[in-house]
DNA sequence: CGCGTTGTTTTTAGCGATTCAAAACAACCA
DNA sequence: TGGTTGTTTTGAATCGCTAAAAACAACGCG
C-alpha cells in the first residue's frame, strides 16, 4: 500500500481487468497531483516512493493505463507527451506557448459546436481536439520584464 | 531557374526577406505539389531536381520559411511535423488515424465558434486549433475487408 | 496457503525525428 | 566585382519513445 488515497486507485485499475501493482499505483497517484505531467515528470515522482522503478516501466503503465481508458493522452506540439486522469468528458486545452504548461478548460463556448466540421470529405470523424494556445499569467509577466 | 513557376515563388521568399535559393524554391515548390508533405517527403521530392541537397538543409528551409510565415506546420500527435502552403486564413485538418494523411476543412460549423475558450484561466490566447480525427475514405474500406 | 500461469517490470538496445556546430559556400548590396 | 551576411553542407549528437528478452510478481486455483 502505497497511501491511504490509494484503495480507491486499486479497484480502477482492477476494474480495468489489469492487474494491481505499485508502480500502476504510483502513476495515477502522480497524476492525482500533477495533472498533464509528462512521462519523466510521472517517473521521478514514482521514484520517490518506488526507488527501484525505471523509467520504461512507467512508459509501459502509462501505456497500458491509457489503453485501459484510465488515462488520456494530449500530444501538444514541441513538447512530450502529456497524460491525464480526467477522461470520459470532452474538455479541451489551453496550452502556454513558452512554457508550455497545460489548462483544462471545459467546452467551448455555446456547446459542442466544433464536433462537426463543415464538409468531412468523406472521413468518418470520430473525435474533434480543440487546443488553445497562448500566454499563461506567469509567462505574461515575464515577457513584460523584457 | 528551376520551372516556370518558380518566378511567384521567388518573390514571396524575397518578400519575406530572405535570400532565394534553389533549396528554397525547391521546397517551396515541392509542398505546392504536396500539401502536408513531411520533412522527409519534401526531401525526396526536392532531391529530385537537386540532388546535392541534404536532409538537414530541408529542415533548415522548412524552419527559414516557417518562421518568415511563408508556411504553416502542423505536428499530428503520432506523426512527424508536416507542412503547408495554405497560411493566413484559419482553417483546421481532419486527420486519418489510419494512415496519418490530412485533409484541410474549411472553418467549422456557424463561423468561428471555437476560437474563445468559456473560461481562458488568464491565457492571452492567440491561436485556437481544431483537430478532427477519424478514418478517410480509403482506410473506411481496407477496415472492412477484415 | 502455496503454486503455477499469465501478465508486468527490468535491463539493455535501438530507432526515428529533429537539432546542433563548424566550416564551406553563395546571394545580394554597395 | 568584392565583401558581408546569411545559407547549406557535413558530421554528429540528442530527445522521446519503442522493442525484446529475461527476471519477476499478482492473482486464481487447487
Amino acid at each position: 500500500m502505497i497511501s491511504p488515497s490509494a484503495e480507491p486507485l486499486s479497484s480502477s485499475i482492477r476494474g480495468a481487468g489489469l492487474k494491481v501493482t505499485e508502480p500502476r499505483l504510483a502513476v495515477l497517484a502522480a497524476l492525482e497531483m500533477q495533472p498533464h505531467a509528462d512521462a519523466d515528470t510521472v517517473f521521478s515522482q514514482v521514484k520517490r516512493h518506488l526507488p527501484g522503478t525505471s523509467l520504461q516501466a512507467v512508459y509501459g503503465v502509462l501505456a497500458a493505463l491509457t489503453a485501459a481508458g484510465l488515462l488520456r493522452k494530449i500530444e501538444p506540439a514541441g513538447s512530450s507527451a502529456r497524460y491525464e486522469r480526467r477522461i470520459g468528458d470532452n474538455h479541451h486545452h489551453l496550452i502556454c506557448t513558452d512554457c508550455g504548461t497545460v489548462q483544462d478548460v471545459d467546452c467551448v463556448t455555446g456547446e459542442a459546436p466544433c464536433l462537426t466540421p463543415a464538409d468531412t470529405a468523406g472521413f468518418a470523424v470520430h473525435t474533434a481536439e480543440v487546443t488553445f494556445w497562448g500566454l499563461c499569467p506567469t509567462c505574461q509577466t515575464s515577457n513584460n520584464q523584457r
